[in-house]
DNA sequence: CTGAAAGCGCTAACAG
DNA sequence: CTGTTAGCGCTTTCAG
C-alpha cells in the first residue's frame, strides 16, 4: 500500500502538500501542484490510511452500537436506521451484541473505547452504572436506546411503552373484555417491560377492572414458557378472554399455546400483540399489535449522538420519546359471554 | 485519557517496559517491575489506544462485512453468526449496507480498506469485478457470501440453491402438480436466483413436465409485483395449481395475492416458500419452505476468513456449500383435479 | 532484565 | 504558495 511519502516522492513535493490535497486545503495551492499530486496519487492508486489520520486528528469517524440481539427483527430495524444515517454522514459503524449480559456489555464498551469510536449507542442490559457514570464524567458521547435509566442522566431514545400498553388494553376493554391476561418477560428493572405492565394496570384501574395476579404472567426466556403461561390463563376457573402479549416472541407463543388447547382466535380468545412486521398481517389470525417505529428510533438515536458529538459545552440530556401506533387487525372480538 | 507515557512516568519506568506488560511479554521481566506497572495502569485507569497499536502492528483486529440489507431477517441471521464468532475471537465488526447497489458497495469496500480492516465478508451486489480482482492481487483477505462468481476466484460460502429449488419442486410434483409457477426477483446474474430457477427447471424436466414461460414470473422489488404475478398465474386459462416462491418477501406476497383472489391455500392452490423463521409455522396457512442455515453461513464465512487471514502463502480458493433443508408444513395438497 | 531511539502514516503549526 | 519539523500513542530492535 502506497503511503503519503510515496506520493510525495513521486510528485516531487513534500508530504505536507500531499496532506493538503488529502484534506482539500486547496486555497493556497497552485493548480499545478495540485494536479501533480492528484496524478501521483492516481498512478500509485493511493488511498489514505485512516488509522494514521485518526491517531492524529483524534476522531475516527466511526461510531459503535451495542444491541442485545442483532437478529431480533426489532433491533435489526433500528440497526438499519442507525446504519443508514451513518453512511449518509460518512461514518462507519461497529456493531456488538451483549446478549443481555451486563458483563459482556461492559467489555464491549471498553473495546469500543479502545478502538476510539467517536460515540456509542447502547441498548443497555442494565447494571454497569459506574461505567456509564465514568463515560458521562469524561463526556464521552453516547445515547441510551430503548431503556430509560432513572439514575443516569444521558441522552435517551425510547418509545412510549405506557401508552402502547394502555391503549391496547383499553381497546380490549372497549370490546367488553374484563379478564385480560398480560404476558411479560421478567421485569428485571427494564423500563419497557415495567412500563408495559404499568400501562396495562392503568387501563384496568381507570375502567374499574380489578387487577388479578393470576392474569399477570412473567415468562422465562426459554421457548415453552409463553406457551405454558397462555394455557394457564386459559384454563383458569374464571379464564382470560383476552391475552395481551408484550413482545415478538411471546406473540408467537400465545398463538401456539392457544392453538394447542384447540381454542380459536378471536372467537374463543382475543389476542393483542406487540411489535409489527410485514408478516404479522399474514399470521393466523392477522394479529393486532402495537407497532414501534424501529427505524425511526435508530435515526433518532444517531441524530442525538451526532448532536452530542458536535457540541463542545455540556448540556442537559434529552429524552426523545416516540409514540407507538396501534395496528388493528382481526385477532380480537368481544368475549363470548357478551354475545 | 492516560497514555503509555503517563503510566511510564508514574511507575518511573520506560515506555518499553509498559509496552511489554501490555503485550504480556513477562518472560524477562522482574515481578517487581511488572507489579509497579500494573499498579500505575490501574491508578490511571489506563487503557491502550488501539489506533496506535494498529498503526504499528499493521493489524486492527476488526473485520468488515457488507450486506445488501441488514434488516432482512435472513441477513440479520448470518450477521449474528459472524458477530458471535468475531466476539469469540476478540475481533470487532464493522457493518455496512450496499442496498444492492454496486457503486455503494465499491465505496464501502474502499472505506473499509482505509480503515484497515483485517478482512471482509461481502454479499456482493455484482459488478465491481476489477475491484475484487485488485483485492485478490494484493491478497487482501475476503470471502464472498451467498453469491458465486464464475469469473473470480475467491473463498465463497453459499447454500445449494439448485437442490433447494429442485427438492421443493419435486415435492410439489410428487403431490401431483404439473402446473407449478415460480416467482423470482430479476436474475441479474446472481447465482442464488439463477440456481433456484435452474433447480425448478431440472425438476420439471426430469419429470417430463413442460416448462411454461407463463408460469415463470420475474417480479420487481416493488411491493405489489409479487401479488400481481400471483394473480396472473392463478388466472391463466390453464392455471397454476401450485406456486413456488423463492424468497421471504415473495412468500408474503403470494399469500396476499391468493387471498385477494378469494382462493384458499392449500385447498385451491399449493404454496411452497423460501426461507424459514420462527413465525413461518404460524402463518395462515403454516407455510412449507426451504430453510437456509443463515447463522451457520455466517459462522462458516468468518471461519474461512480467519483461515485466509492466518495463511501466509497463497492457496486455491475454497467454496463452502451448505445444504438447505425442506420444512414441510400444511401449505401444499394434491391439486383438485386429481381428487 | 530494562531503556533509548526510530518509526508506523499522517497532520499542523511555523517558517520562509 | 510550499517545506520543515514535531508529534499522535504505541512497538520493536538494539544496546547495555
Amino acid at each position: 500500500m502506497a503511503t503519503i511519502k510515496d506520493v510525495a516522492e513521486r510528485a516531487g513535493v513534500s508530504k505536507s502538500s500531499v496532506s493538503r490535497v488529502l484534506n482539500e486545503n486547496f486555497e493556497y495551492m497552485s493548480d499545478q501542484m495540485k494536479n501533480k499530486i492528484l496524478k501521483a496519487m492516481d498512478e500509485l492508486n493511493y488511498t489514505p490510511n485512516s488509522l494514521a489520520q485518526s491517531l492524529k486528528k483524534k476522531t475516527t469517524k466511526t461510531i459503535g452500537i451495542i444491541l442485545s440481539d442483532i437478529s431480533n427483527p426489532f433491533w435489526s430495524g433500528v440497526l438499519k436506521g442507525v446504519q443508514s444515517e451513518c453512511m449518509r454522514n460518512e461514518y462507519e459503524l461497529m456493531v456488538s451484541s451483549s446478549s443481555e449480559d451486563p458483563s459482556i456489555e461492559a467489555s464491549n464498551i471498553l473495546n469500543l473505547k479502545n478502538k476510539q469510536v467517536d460515540g456509542m449507542i447502547i441498548n443497555t442490559a442494565g447494571k454497569n452504572l459506574e461505567l456509564f457514570d465514568d463515560l458521562i464524567k469524561e463526556s464521552y458521547p453516547f445515547v441510551f436506546l430503548d431503556r430509560l435509566s432513572e439514575d443516569l442522566k444521558a441522552d435517551t431514545v425510547i418509545v412510549n411503552n405506557i401508552s402502547g400498553a394502555k391503549k391496547s388494553t383499553e381497546y380490549l376493554i372497549d370490546q367488553g373484555h374484563k379478564r385480560i391476561a398480560i404476558l411479560l418477560y421478567p421485569l428485571e428493572n427494564r423500563s419497557p417491560r415495567i412500563d408495559r405492565l404499568e400501562g396495562y394496570k392503568q387501563a384496568l384501574k381507570e375502567n374499574n377492572i380489578p387487577i388479578d395476579k393470576d392474569l399477570i404472567k412473567i415468562c422465562e426466556h426459554k421457548s415453552e414458557s409463553g406457551i405454558k403461561a397462555t394455557q394457564e390463563v386459559l384454563k383458569l376457573e374464571d379464564r382470560a378472554t383476552a391475552i395481551f402479549s408484550t413482545n415478538t416472541i411471546l406473540n408467537l407463543e400465545v398463538l401456539t399455546g392457544t392453538r394447542k388447547l384447540g381454542m380459536k382466535i378471536p372467537e374463543d380468545v382475543s389476542v393483542f400483540g406487540y411489535d409489527d412486521y410485514p408478516w404479522v398481517p399474514l399470521l393466523d389470525p392477522p394479529l393486532s399489535t402495537v407497532s414501534q417505529p424501529a427505524y425511526e428510533m435508530g435515526v433518532k438515536a444517531i441524530t442525538l449522538l451526532f448532536m452530542r458529538m458536535e457540541e463542545k459545552k455540556e448540556r442537559k440530556p434529552v429524552i426523545a420519546q416516540l409514540e407507538p401506533e396501534l395496528k388493528i387487525r382481526s385477532s380480537c372480538l368481544p368475549p363470548k359471554q357478551l354475545d
